[in-house]
DNA sequence: CTTTTCTTTTGACCTAAATCAAAAAATAAA
DNA sequence: TTTATTTTTTGATTTAGGTCAAAAGAAAAG
């Protein structure tokens, strides 16, 4: 839990009480190897903290799996159109090792909504996750295969380190083979 | 200005106090074809609705201009993560045809933001362009030349008919030759 | 350990789309 | 209008990266 408070005071500094409502409300989950934390079809209303492990997100697209992204440690994500807007998620979110979250239910997460510090937050980390899926769709859609996988290499080099190559070549649009001879240069 | 009032209570029922604010915040921009609303380098402390014409955003990489979108009428806009985190804009914001648009500054937004119901339109406005800009980057990265071009097609009719060639393009990825032969079939 | 299953690499081939170049069409300017 | 400029189309050629198939390597199961 402390770790999820350090994460969220690397935007705003809370005080004893906040923490301690966060306390309160904050669940630990656990998740094996190739479990589902969510699956589509259904209503999405937690916010995550990553403590250990790894999550992928990905969608199916005429039968195949695409990978939208990898979370890791000390992130945070949600599907995030599901949760906003209420409606049914596209996005499957799987554990890819053993993974232990934090996580805050829709309901509990508006109680926290009267505290300001928590909204300085949450904001502060919309507009930061905002701005990553914008950046990374302009990067990802201009670059060539190479081009993308460095890019990839810059700004999460967990991904590149521990996912498996089929799940990274998802991410960047391109085919595993082609991966794999990029990689060897 | 009524323009403005509808669209916003397309989101949420707006009081009359809470429009005659706005109506006071609020003001009327013309620009010429080719005017720059905004450009890179320099910081976004606006949000604009656009009332009649159309605004390209782009942005410049290794000389080129790479079109992110082009907006048209009844639409909002900002160079996102400027205004959101202060920061000097990458994008250009670039009238197509002459322009009107209405603008909020910064500061003042942030007076209106004492409003209730002003939050609530702000919030789902944002949560529906993350949304989008979530959905056109999946869509485009994942289609090949001509899908791209019927996703666009089916959600933005009015930059198929009232862009340039080269300018819808760019939205996609893609040469403009590649686009022309897409259109004659 | 062996065997089975899953993942990555390698090779051969093919296709979508980029690039280059120039003509045609459309728009704007003189 | 005629000329100049911009935009779009068309053709020829090249290439990045996809697909298919099989081998090699790694991990999991027996």
């Amino acid at each position: 839990m402390q770790q999820l408070i350090d994460y969220i005071e690397r935007f705003v500094k809370l005080s004893s009480e906040t923490i301690n409502e966060l306390k309160e409300l904050a669940r630990l989950e656990t998740y094996e190897k190739d479990e589902y934390i969510l699956e589509a079809g259904r209503h999405c209303n937690k916010i995550w903290f990553l403590k250990s492990g790894m999550v992928r997100k990905y969608y199916v697209h005429d039968g195949k799996e695409i990978t939208v992204w990898i979370h890791t440690e000390n992130e945070t994500f949600t599907s995030l159109q599901s949760y906003a807007q209420n409606i049914f998620s596209e996005e499957y979110l799987q554990a890819c090792e053993n993974t232990e979250l934090i996580s805050i239910s829709k309901s509990d997460s508006e109680k926290l909504a009267q505290n300001a510090q928590i909204m300085t937050f949450v904001n502060a980390m919309m507009g930061k996750e905002f701005s990553n899926i914008d950046k990374h769709s302009k990067e990802l859609n201009q670059r060539d295969a190479r081009g993308k996988y460095e890019y990839l290499n810059q700004i999460a080099l967990e991904i590149i380190k521990r996912a498996k190559l089929g799940h990274i070549a998802s991410i960047l649009g391109i085919s595993q083979e082609t991966l794999s001879r990029i990689r060897k240069f």
